[in-house]
DNA sequence: TTTATTCATCGTAATATTGCAATGAACTTA
DNA sequence: TAAGTTCATTGCAATATTACGATGAATAAA
């Protein structure tokens, strides 16, 4: 139905899910690598950038600014935008533990 | 309207998304932590485990499998899923080099 | 004050995803 | 062969996501 059935989960799946889910969108990574690369901030050239419309850009940015991804500063007419360190070193914590399980499994396949 | 515009995209930001659509749910979450938590396969008890009806686990195993991520197995009645170790390697490459990534943005924000 | 710029929000259309009942396919066992 | 087990597939209903035109809010510049 469209619909996920998140309390049957743990908080550190549903945590994983969400986080996965906002790189589930090639937008949003280019976004993202945009940011690393300027080393900073970036101020408007997202849309020339990315290619999309200035509202679907727009939506993109909302919902990673919504997990705290990224963060925006008011400048003038237009936002600033930049990765949120704190809570990206946070989010890498979680999805490394995640990521990187050694696994061993000759006892089949 | 739905569609992803992956066109507009590069090939290892299409990769990254697509990595992340698959953990984008925790139901696919908590499968590949029970495959890893095993170290091994798993015949069968994947639906007790998860608590979802076995169409819906069923067709979560796909996507994986679709993906490379995990393999399986016939084996007798009942089919044995693991971890796709070497797939699961390169997608770990992947994901890491986009996740980490260290910022230096004191120039703003 | 008027106009321009920048970005957010609203509304809407189209496609995607999730979940499950019903059913089917393949194999095992009695 | 007949019945049981295990898992995949089909078909459908409901919700979510993606994209963008139109519009609005806030500020800057003329």
């Amino acid at each position: 139905m469209g619909l996920t059935k998140t309390e049957m989960f743990t908080d550190l799946q549903n945590e994983i899910a969400l986080f996965s889910k906002a790189f589930g969108h090639p937008a949003r990574v280019a976004i993202l690598q945009h940011l690393f690369k300027i080393e900073g901030c970036i101020c408007g050239d997202l849309v020339e950038e990315i290619g999309l419309a200035q509202p679907t850009i727009s939506q993109h940015l909302k919902e990673l600014k919504l997990l705290g991804l990224i963060k925006g500063n008011v400048e003038g007419t237009s936002i600033c935008y930049c990765i949120d360190e704190e809570n990206w070193t946070n989010m890498k914590k979680v999805m490394f533990q995640f990521l990187d399980q050694d696994i061993d499994n000759k006892k089949c396949c």
